[in-house]
DNA sequence: ATAATGTCTTTTATCGTGAAAAAACAGTTT
DNA sequence: AAACTGTTTTTTCACGATAAAAGACATTAT
């Protein structure tokens, strides 16, 4: 058994003890240039791309303050985005007029790769490393290589593993390295039981909710983006991950439980990953949950609680399966 | 009604909208000194401290790397170590041979206070503030006030916050400040909701562990110190705190799921701070919480699990009513 | 040959700094 | 007067730099 196989391990994570690092690979720097760069203006980008779609609305824009509160962003941000649109001649911009000129151009826009927060950069790239492979349990993972090989600064790197560790896949080592747990079955495993616990929890707050909740025209609205989604299943089955996610959180909401609101985070991130990597049988899989989805919320506008738990019990189970069979439980050498 | 106890709030939460800065207050540096310092040495003064204790017991220290297990240090503060204490005539050291030379003095010592971590430090100052009163829910938090006002950077004090937001106190505002989401009544419900979930699962699956587990050993040895402090209650009964830990940690554990086991870091905490600003009728709640815990443990040793619920509820019912109790649902304006 | 010590390198923890973005303040317009 | 625009101040976000601490390598002693 040669050491080939090792060589192939992505250079981020360490094996316990030895160490090797993939350095024929120049430093290439992924999300920022190399200069002594401070903070990118995502967020006026992203702002401003938001915002170009509004001009195809209206013959002229909203105050400065309520342009804000539509984007989510501070007036100041919004000053910024009205005088670069003046400059392209996208409006005529005059104290309290901003009447539109012309159409956004495709390449008006700011390209999307530049509209995402380092956050966002951080997670893709330490989630692409941890799913592709070779990330074995145990590993160490070393800030400063993570930062360089991404392109960015350790201190955003720090913050992110700090952040990331409540998912339970990282865990500090004190004055000293973190370590990687592993996406594995066990993982998956302890995952499922807190969320069915949970779960099962909220769905009888749920069915318990009195008739003139407004949730209860939430759970209508969402019925009825399942049938929809469920007559076109053949083309659009790739929107039921997000679907999925808006209705179990409506659900979890039931809870007024801040602990039981925030797990969700966690089940949620596991599952944008794990749609990303395991593409098998996506469709049949999309469509026996979103049918299961169907019971389910025929069984909370029942209020019978004996039918909502049913109902929970086995989407819960075929949900976990499903995680579970994308997860190999040790990951063994393959032959090349 | 005046403002003037609005003034008395501290400076470092702001009412929404509005702000009060107390900036009659000399800019303190609590924790550092003003000047460029990096990192302080704290790692290396408290496992020198924790060193000076081991001097008592031998007439010669082991190894290097076997100082450094014992000390949960590296090699390299380790011989830092051994440079001071052969320095101050503490000990002789010629490679392998670390002659104790004489008994360390009082104030060989480091102090106290200069062997904390930062961490330490900026969690202690922020659940004073958050404790002191006047802390309203809704308020705001401004990192770089807490970070001048406690004397460390921006930096640590961001991580904290980072770390600290998963204890369900403090919410993120994306790109802007932190909102202090108050230690109130619903709080104390939400958090006890989910520990009772968990304990409840985690006691019956300890009541069904096998007979030759480690973990009946640590119960029975939970059990003696139980007995023990129960017996001298009069004089150690600020001791249970710590004992409590431990007990419902070892129960925890045996759910052997790495989010209910993190959870406990939750409840530690509150319990924690909870146990230093709650004194009142301290012993009789302490007295009658190891009963409890006697019972509980007794439950758990005949492994019937109808007991065991039993136990394990009566007791979590009267810790989530202590908990309640020094909770005041809302801190009304005192009249001064 | 194993396990220690002595030396050198790498990584982590923390700070100050500067640009982006938010927030506060002041002056205008309806 | 209320809501907007123009201007200034604060705060957040992210970086590079530096001391503490960890870790790796080379050498020496049992």
């Amino acid at each position: 058994m040669s050491l080939g196989l090792f060589r192939e391990a992505i250079s981020l994570f360490r094996v316990m003890g030895t160490s090797y690092c993939a350095s024929n690979r120049p430093p290439q720097a992924t999300a920022c240039n190399g200069s002594g760069m401070s903070k990118s203006n995502n967020v006026y980008k992203d702002a401003y791309n938001r915002c170009l779609r509004l001009l195809d609305e209206t013959r002229s824009l909203p105050s400065e303050p309520e342009l804000g509160t539509l984007l989510g962003v501070s007036r100041t941000t919004v000053r910024t985005i009205l005088a670069r649109m003046e400059e392209t001649g996208l409006i005529a911009w005059n104290k309290r007029a901003k009447t539109v000129l012309r159409e956004p151009h495709p390449d008006d826009f700011f390209p999307e790769e530049e509209t995402d927060t380092l956050a966002e950069i951080i997670e893709r790239s330490f989630m692409r490393r941890l799913l592709a492979g070779g990330a074995e349990a145990g590993m160490q993972i070393n800030e400063l290589e993570l930062a360089r090989e991404i392109g960015v600064g350790t201190t955003s790197v720090r913050e992110f593993l700090i952040r990331f560790s409540r998912f339970g896949l990282i865990e500090k080592r004190r004055n000293s390295h973190w370590v990687l747990k592993g996406f594995t079955r066990a993982f998956a495993l302890e995952l499922t039981e807190i969320r069915e616990m949970f779960e099962l929890r909220s769905a009888a707050a749920f069915a318990a909710l009195p008739q003139d909740s407004a949730v209860w025209t939430d759970l209508d609205r969402l019925e009825d983006e399942h049938r929809q989604l469920a007559s076109e299943i053949v083309t659009r089955f790739n929107e039921f991950s997000e679907l999925d996610e808006r209705f179990h959180r409506l659900i979890h909401r039931a809870s007024h439980n801040r602990f039981i609101v925030d797990f969700y985070d966690v089940i949620a991130m596991i599952f944008h990953y794990h749609y990303q990597w395991n593409k098998a049988q996506e469709r049949e899989r999309n469509e026996v949950a979103i049918g299961e989805h169907l019971v389910y919320i025929d069984a909370l506008k029942s209020r019978d609680l004996g039918k909502v738990d049913a109902a929970c019990r086995k989407h819960l189970k075929s949900a976990r399966q499903t995680l579970l069979t994308s997860i190999p439980e040790s990951r063994l050498p393959q032959k090349s």
